[in-house]
DNA sequence: ATCATCACTTGAAACCTTTCATAACCATCA
DNA sequence: TGATGGTTATGAAAGGTTTCAAGTGATGAT
């Protein structure tokens, strides 16, 4: 009984010996079993098994100079909206024979920084990035050395990568127009940082909506967050609360549902009826969303829809050598729920 | 103007020639800065910009040796607890100086396989794991292998590894005892499928509960389901009222919030009264629970501290070489809301 | 018999770093 | 002056795989 150490583990050179054959050999049975005779290919997985062989992912990857990973690298994994958009990626890199790496920046864009950094120095075959700073030069140099990147949710005109994005600006301007529509005249954005597209396009749309109908701009009132969660969210329902009634908003858009869920779960606690007292209106229709103490008015986007189709092209952009890169855009839906349009 | 063909990249060799220094010298300001003088690190460094040096990852771990990489293997990326779990685990993996990469096996046995294989091959530091199937072989031939495991949420008395866990059973007992006292004589636990040991735990607890208050074992019904999903909740819902009135439960335990969060749903759409007509208790206590329709009873668990704690283990068993295999429990808390102790 | 063909196999080179023993250098001290 | 010690730089070897040009036999055709 030979006691191995561990961390010890046979590579192709002991295959080779106890299989009686080359290392050339046992490497075509990895890679190209087809070449190899039968009975020869038998003796080295035989030898394999017994000897528990494993590849070294390094080694390969060093020599042949490819990776067989992709990375999506979240801006918040905590947000199902984000799990929705990386169950779309991993259907498309499952169905190419690639497998996904989760990475989660949690809206910190040093941590962003660090990934990317990470990604690029284990020559992933790409990268997906919902990115925080779309604007940082490690993004933009990446594609140039070599890593393919596609940008998530987020519709960029850089000729440096593809984009699969959701019309925002829209969904902000469909978000408000509703609210309007029911005759709300005081209505909140609440959203925020600053640095997250999302964040500004949603509002842009909103004061698009406002002009349209013709409202002045103090119907709109921006109340800031430093996340987009439902801590926060809770937090924004304070301050609404602690406004004097005769300034407080009769409706509040916020940036993304979590917001909206914690916005809601506030006014239940202190006692302000949601859509009578505060109609609301989420964004990007969380499957929670329609579960919640009053069902919320949501903006949908296609999540799953969206990863894949993120990560076909980034697919295309590794396979096909006359790549263009694109611009995907699709449109958002309103989905009323009893948030906004009371009894229902 | 040189034009680089793309994917190009310098490398040390590239960089020491143009720092006018040996291969040696690039690798040792890369690695141990304090033993270069200031002077040529500059160079070096200078160098490394202007050529966009960018280490190869796969030649360093292939000659090192270690990865600075952990993997967090999760049950189900869309479930809002696992995604605290991995905070959990990415806070100390930071503290450490780690990175973390997120892999979604989606309940799903062959994902889970796969991405065993991938993270073996990758020779990562190490894996941490919520299993599918505990008693996989490729799970326990992992660490005699050299890769160290942490198996997360799940108590495992395995001397392969360490486990870090809440006590399910316990938790299970809790959720129908307070069904009991509420003088619930029919119960629902609403769960599947049988291959996650969560499932089978709690429910042996709730068993238990019902043993100790000496209720016959009519009392309490399963109905499984083929997923812990929000989806399969409102199905679960359906089932539970299509039963005739005279067998239907009174209360419902489900063996997670997901679970309970759409039965929740499916009661509220078919206007059975959530606490007065089914009383629901859910387990994980996700931030959901509280915002939900009817805040949700549920049995909480340490979630990130399950995580951090989990990440620590693995640390310390490839840091330390007179590691032993620990299995740490902790303890679950039933929180009480309206949905089992209604108008409250 | 000879030669071309075919189906496998082989072994050395290459991929890019890190490591480590050795060398070079300089300053200090006896 | 020569020896000593300390600091910094060097260059070859090593790590495990893949690749590819070249080799080996066997088969079939001439």
């Amino acid at each position: 009984m030979v006691s191995e150490r561990r961390g010890q583990t046979a590579g192709v050179k002991a295959v080779a010996a106890a299989a009686g054959v080359s290392l050339g050999t046992v490497s075509n049975v990895l890679n190209r079993p087809e070449m190899v005779s039968p009975v020869t290919r038998a003796k080295v997985e035989a030898a394999m098994t017994q000897l528990g062989f494993v590849r070294n992912e390094s080694a390969r990857q060093l020599r042949a100079g490819s990776s067989r990973i992709l990375a999506y690298l979240m801006l918040d994994a905590g947000n199902p909206f984000f799990t929705d958009v990386a169950k779309g990626v991993e259907e498309a890199a499952r169905a190419a024979g690639l497998s996904v790496f989760l990475c989660n920046s949690n809206e910190d864009a040093s941590r962003e920084a660090d990934y990317l950094d990470l990604l690029e120095q284990q020559r992933v075959q790409g990268v997906l990035i919902t990115p925080i700073d779309q604007h940082s030069s490690r993004l933009r140099n990446l594609p140039a050395r070599g890593t393919p990147v596609v940008v998530v949710d987020r519709a960029i005109d850089d000729d440096q990568h593809c984009s699969v994005a959701v019309n925002d600006v829209l969904g902000g301007e469909l978000a408000i127009a509703h609210l309007l529509e029911l005759g709300h005249e005081r209505i909140a954005y609440v959203g925020g940082p600053e640095t997250i597209g999302q964040v500004t396009d949603r509002r842009a749309g909103g004061w698009a909506a406002l002009r349209k109908a013709g409202r002045p701009a103090s119907d709109l009132i921006e109340i800031n967050t430093g996340a987009l969660t439902v801590a926060e969210g809770r937090g924004a329902g304070q301050r609404l609360a602690g406004l004097p009634a005769a300034r407080r908003p009769t409706a509040a858009f916020c940036a993304n549902d979590l917001l909206a869920l914690g916005l809601l779960q506030q006014c239940v606690t202190l006692g302000i009826r949601v859509s009578e007292d505060l109609a609301i209106v989420g964004y990007d229709d969380i499957e929670f969303a329609a579960a919640a103490a009053v069902p919320l008015t949501s903006v949908r986007q296609p999540r799953q829809l969206l990863g894949r189709t993120a990560a076909e092209l980034l697919l295309d952009e590794s396979a096909n050598p006359d790549h263009e890169h694109q611009r995907v855009i699709f449109t958002p839906e309103l989905v009323v729920r009893t948030s906004t349009s009371g009894a229902g």
